[in-house]
DNA sequence: GTCTATACTAGGATAGAC
DNA sequence: GTCTATCCTAGTATAGAC
């Protein structure tokens, strides 16, 4: 499968590299996760992932800024398909819930970078990953709705890093609070969240 | 201030410690805290940490059941207090944010608890955690409202969490999600969420 | 009940070869 | 562009004294 003449070039090493450090950084946080275990994850030497980012802070802070970008498109273009006959809230909230379903990683390496604030170097960069996409909200929607997205938003990240949604402990209470906040597949919630507007 | 003399029974150390580590690990999370941090902060030695509690681990899980009671308890005074002209929903919302204000670490560790979930010894601990505070919030409102309470919850840890509070990076729109999330010590959003029950 | 000393491991980063 | 070898620090946990 793979020769020792594996010589890839070094951007697509780097999109490699975040998308398996996206994953280990979701699961186990930014100090859990070792560059170790980054780099068995993409299937190369450990040396080489510091290589390519200098720092584990700065390979995070990629990884944040890379998820923020994700997310952005993913709204850019619910925003833009104004073919669909549901409101601009919907749509969104659509768009993120296929993300979180497509790639948990983004979510929760995000809301790592979150939970980092106090961070001198992580603090900032998460800070404007949240504002812009808050900001872009905005600009279709008024605060008071934006908020409510925000918050479902949070609450989405938090049942899918809580692992609520394995089931494994399963709880009707579980499953209701689940229907509650995706619906099928976000369903009355973020049709409630439009209507508010 | 301290003589060598300072043996102080071990439940009232037991519960220094969880307080000093409350606020280490809402700050540093859970990989990233040393049980050094917390016995500095304890004003103790790191190996009687460690001796008290068996491991970080065991000690991390204290701290999550112990924040999970801290809101537990609020939650029932809010709700016990009808002398309050307003809604169980604003009365156990303003509960909340008090003790945000109170004790960021309770919120932040609690946070890092969830995040934490696929761990399989914190996983558990924090799932339970968060079922027992929804199906609380569930005995006295409908699943709607529990679920909008929740998220809006969840808003407002990451809002704490990611140090947007400081105004580090001073953005007027900030302002605007802030004033909107809390209203004065609350305010509309909170009102709003109860009124949609 | 609490400390000092220490064993042991893991993990980030560097050097340098290929 | 990528690896192996390795240095060095930091951090959990244990042993054992007081």
């Amino acid at each position: 499968m793979s020769s020792s003449t594996d010589r890839i070039p070094a951007t697509e090493r780097r999109e490699q590299i975040l998308e398996a450090a996206t994953r280990v950084f979701g699961e186990q946080g930014y100090a859990g996760a070792t560059t170790d275990r980054v780099a068995k994850a993409a299937g190369i030497s450990q040396p080489y992932v510091v290589r390519l980012f200098g720092t584990k802070e700065q390979l995070f802070i990629e990884v944040v800024e890379r998820a923020c970008a994700r997310i952005g498109k993913a709204m850019e273009r619910a925003i833009a398909d104004d073919a669909s006959e549901k409101e601009v809230g919907p749509r969104i909230g659509e768009a993120y819930v296929d993300l979180v379903q497509t790639d948990r990683g983004i979510l929760l390496s995000l809301m790592q970078g979150f939970i980092l604030g106090q961070d001198p170097a992580i603090g900032p960069v998460a800070r404007k990953g949240f504002m812009t996409i808050y900001e872009r909200m905005r600009s279709v929607m008024d605060a008071e709705e934006a908020m409510r997205f925000m918050a479902q938003g949070m609450l989405i990240n938090t049942l899918i890093a809580s692992n609520l949604t394995e089931g494994i402990d399963d709880d009707d209470q579980v499953d209701e609070l689940f229907a509650c906040t995706f619906g099928d597949k976000l369903g009355l919630v973020l049709e409630g969240l439009s209507k508010a507007g």
